[in-house]
DNA sequence: ACATCATCGTTGCATCCGCAACGACATTGA
DNA sequence: TCAATGTCGTTGCGGATGCAACGATGATGT
């Protein structure tokens, strides 16, 4: 039996991530023209509040420079300030602008749009896949 | 409620699929150094036989660039060879050499093994996780 | 036949990524 | 106290990627 390339899960999988994140930036590409990790910076940001590089490193699955590169180019766009940490100088305090806190807003509609369009694409096995997922990322 | 990186579709199907490509590239990388790119044109070109670069761009979800880059690599090392298309000669083929053919075979026995245990990971659900992810590339 | 337009594969170029330094600072242990 | 070690964020650099040319070749229409 020969090998299928077009049948192998880890293939599947990276032209499915590949094609979605495609998509969904296509979406936000209007509002706003943000890199992958840009926008998982300024995601998380938005929910976790103050961060420094190395939390949102450990929590957004990017390396620590690329992290770094994102959030310089988010504050030059205004989108998030820089700080120093009290009692801890060697770590950055990362926050969301108001322009930030008011983009990651309207971000975050499209995203539950998109995501809910997925879901409905997916049908009734929405859930049991997004369960599958988190099994394949442990 | 606020919006979560985490519980993000795309988002965690990218993490999922670079994790899994990680793990699967790490099985390989005793066997043969090979970039991402170059697999899919191996594993290609290892079903399909003779076909041209604009055949691979097509399959295997890849910039004709990168197909290009890719195969010049393992003309490189021996794993195929170019040649000219009688008839048409704006195309290539492209097709293993006996090496690149015994490299493929062995290949395809740790793919073959790893894809194993991803459905053995997934459970039950694996069938139905597999066409959920077809769904969402279509 | 011939001009026009489309297609194939390659290459240049700007950009991004991944890794390994590096400087600055903090912690540890004697 | 102070030397050794560890951690944080940035940056340099080699390599990969994505897009837009480009030359070469084919197809089309008159």
């Amino acid at each position: 039996m020969p090998f299928v390339l077009d049948e192998f899960l880890p293939y599947r999988l990276s032209v499915a991530a590949t094609e979605v994140s495609r998509r969904f930036a296509a979406r936000y590409a209007a509002e706003a023209g943000l890199s992958i990790p840009e926008w998982r910076v300024l995601a998380h940001l938005g929910h976790s509040g103050a961060a420094s590089v190395r939390d949102i490193t450990a929590k957004v699955s990017l390396e620590k420079s690329i992290v770094s590169r994102a959030a310089s180019r988010l504050e030059d766009r205004g989108i998030l300030r820089k700080s120093a940490h009290d009692g801890d100088r060697r770590l950055i305090v990362l926050e969301l602008t108001e322009d930030g806190t008011a983009l990651m807003a309207r971000l975050a509609e499209l995203a539950e749009a998109f995501q809910a369009e997925l879901r409905h694409q997916l049908g009734a096995d929405a859930h049991r896949f997004e369960a599958a997922l988190k099994r394949l990322a442990g």
